[in-house]
DNA sequence: CGTTTTAAACTACACTTGTAGTATTACGCC
DNA sequence: GGCGTAATACTACAAGTGTAGTTTAAAACG
């Protein structure tokens, strides 16, 4: 029991990724996509997809003698999964998140106003109540 | 090689905390402070304070016969590498990132009206180059 | 001083992860 | 139809983690 929450590691991050990018995919495509960055071996991809499977996070139909994995589990769920760590890390304390977040990482003029019109509307939305 | 980046996992960081809270603690302080969130053996902090120790995170000065351990790492740090590890999983889309703890995690018109501000302050600093 | 308490050291153990080799078996090609 | 290819199944193994018991030794208390 070693991570609380269903929280995936980063390879097991990796995988989901190229299975929620594509919808669906067999091992060796995986392997494909991962090889790029990471040298695995065939075998390490199906494993991992395997392991996933036990945990429940994808699932796999049959087709010939091949497994087709997909997602059961949202990139938005485990995004906010990881999302509640950091807020733990940062006690709860979502301004201070925010601040080092704008601090330490190239943000953009675009991505300024874009953070600002949410601001913007989730004040309106506070007030409205 | 389990994690990459020097990442904690959730117990660790609890242990951190105190550690950063107080300066210094000893064992059975950290257990302490742990024991109403959790229950645990004495020897279970002793262990991974030891562990972390090895790991290089925490140090320890010897008074009497006691083990008084202090962080070698900062907070801002371990709060940096998980900060990494989200934006990576939103792909690198700091405002997606920002629009979904927004959306998904109690923040009140001060947390807004702080972070207008920032980014208020940042936008300036972007133009000023 | 002997007894109880307390600290740290050492040992243990099950589980997960990263990583991959080996075995088995079905497919497609010549 | 035999053979290489490719896919899954099975096995392996070292690290790291969560968890804690056992041992040893010192300190504190009465």
């Amino acid at each position: 029991m070693t991570r609380r929450r269903q929280d995936l590691t980063d390879l097991q991050q990796e995988l989901m990724r190229v299975l929620w990018q594509k919808g669906e995919a067999t091992a060796s495509e995986v392997w494909d996509v991962l090889r790029a960055r990471k040298p695995l071996a065939t075998t390490t991809v199906a494993t991992m997809l395997s392991r996933l499977e036990k945990k429940g996070v994808v699932s796999h139909r049959v087709e010939g003698r091949t497994f087709i994995y997909r997602p059961r589990v949202e990139e938005a769920a485990v995004r906010s999964s990881l999302l509640d760590r950091v807020k733990d890390a940062f006690a709860g304390d979502v301004a201070a998140l925010m601040a080092q977040l704008l601090d330490e990482h190239e943000v953009d003029a675009d991505d300024l106003a874009r953070v600002r019109e949410l601001i913007a509307a989730k004040q309106r939305e506070l007030e409205g109540k």
